[in-house]
DNA sequence: GATATACTTCACCTATCGTTCTGAAATCAG
DNA sequence: CTGATTTCAGAACGATAGGTGAAGTATATC
C-alpha cells in the first residue's frame, strides 16, 4: 500500500550512471541529478542514501554491464580469435565510449576512491582472463603461434582497450577504426604480417 | 618596487599542475590549492585570475612538458624504431604518470573542455606525427617491412600510448611492463615474430 | 469510503564553494 | 627616515552545494 512511484529505478539509475560518467562525481551537481533521473531530492535520498550511495550504485551498474559485454562477445564458444575481433569491432569500434567510467573515477580521488579501484583491478583482471581464454584457445588450433607470449599478449590486448575508449574521445573517424583494426588483426598473427 | 613575492611562479603551476591532475577541476578546492602552491588567495587571483585561469596554464603547462617529451624522444637522429622503443621504456615503463593530465581534463565536461579538447586533438596529432617519421624512417631502411601501413601503425601506437598510461595505473607492475615491452616490440617487427 | 502508507513538493538549514575586501607587513626610491 | 607601492594574511561576502523537515497528495487495503 502507499503511493506509487512516479519513476523506475533501473531507469533512473542509468541516467544518473550517464551523468557521473559525462562530468564526474564533483562535476555533478544534485539538481542535474534530480532532472535527470525524474526522482525528486527526497525519494533521491531515500532510494540511494544521497549522491554518494547513488554514484556507488550508478558505477557498480555499469561494471555490472561491461562485465556483460565482455562474457557476452569474449566468452563465446568456440574460444579463438575471431572472438577478440568481434569484441574490438563491436565495442571499441562502433558504439562511442566517452571513455571508461571507472577509469575516469579513479582519476577523481573522491571518497569512494578506494572502492573504485578496487573495481577497477577486478574488472581488468576479468578483461585479462577472457582475453587469455580465447588466445589460448587459438594457440591449442594452430591458430596463434604458440610461441607466442599468450599472458603478454593478453594484457597488452587490455591496454589497447582502454586506449581505444580514449582514442574514440579524440578522434572519432571510423575510417581510422577500420584500418586500426586491420593492425589488430596483424597483432593477433591474422592476415599477412611480414617477419 | 614594492614587497617581493614569496613564492615562484612555476613551482606554484607545477604544484597546481600535479593537484589538479590528482583530483581534477572540481574536486580540487581553493583552499588546497593555497596550501599546496603557497599562493595566498589574493595572490592567486592576482597572478593567474582565478580558479579557472590557474587550470588552463597548469593544463598548458602539461601539454607544453609533455611535447617537450615527445619531441626530445621522438625527434631523435637517426629516426627509427629504437626511438619508439626507447620512447616506451622511458616514459610508460618507468614515471608513474597517473595517466594523463589531459584526457582526464576531458572527461570532465566543465567550462574549459572546449579548449582542452582543441589542446587534445594537437597534441595526438603531434605524438602520431613523431611516430610516423620514426616508422617511415624505418621503413626507408628496411627495419620495418614495406607493406606496413605506417601511417595507422601510427595511430595505433598513439592508443597504445594511451593505453598504457592507464594501465599503469590499475596495474602498476614492472614485471608485466618488461612483458608487455616485448609484445610491442614483436607488434613493430622486431623480435622473432612468427608469421 | 475511511484510513494508513508512501511518495511529492517546497521551503529551509548548514556548510562550503569561489571570490573580494581590508588593514598590516615588507620593499624600494628619494 | 618618509612615503609610495606591492604583497600578505585573514576575515567577510554572496552564491550555491548537499541534505532535511513539514505539509500535501495519491494509492492500496480494509
Amino acid at each position: 500500500m502507499g503511493r506509487k512511484k512516479t519513476y523506475d529505478r533501473n531507469e533512473a539509475l542509468a541516467r544518473a550512471r550517464d551523468l557521473f560518467w559525462a562530468k564526474g562525481y564533483e562535476g555533478t551537481h544534485l539538481e542535474e541529478l534530480v532532472a535527470a533521473t525524474g526522482v525528486n531530492r527526497f525519494s533521491l535520498y531515500a532510494e540511494f542514501g544521497g549522491k554518494e550511495g547513488l554514484f556507488l550504485e550508478a558505477l557498480t551498474d555499469y561494471i555490472e554491464g561491461a562485465k556483460a559485454t565482455y562474457d557476452d562477445l569474449l566468452g563465446r564458444e568456440p574460444a579463438g580469435l575471431a572472438n577478440i575481433r568481434d569484441y574490438f569491432a563491436s565495442i571499441r569500434f562502433t558504439r562511442d565510449y566517452a571513455g571508461c567510467f571507472l577509469i575516469n573515477t579513479l582519476t577523481e580521488k573522491h571518497v569512494v576512491a578506494a572502492e573504485a579501484f578496487k573495481l577497477a583491478r577486478r574488472t581488468t583482471k576479468h578483461a585479462q582472463h577472457l582475453f587469455l581464454r580465447n588466445l589460448e584457445a587459438a594457440q591449442a588450433t594452430g591458430e596463434l603461434h604458440r610461441e607466442r607470449d599468450a599472458d603478454t599478449l593478453a594484457k597488452l590486448l587490455v591496454a589497447l582497450d582502454q586506449g581505444l575508449a580514449i582514442y574514440g574521445i579524440v578522434s572519432p573517424s571510423n575510417k581510422d577504426k577500420d584500418a586500426i583494426f586491420a593492425q589488430v588483426d596483424l597483432l593477433l598473427g591474422k592476415g599477412a604480417l611480414p617477419a
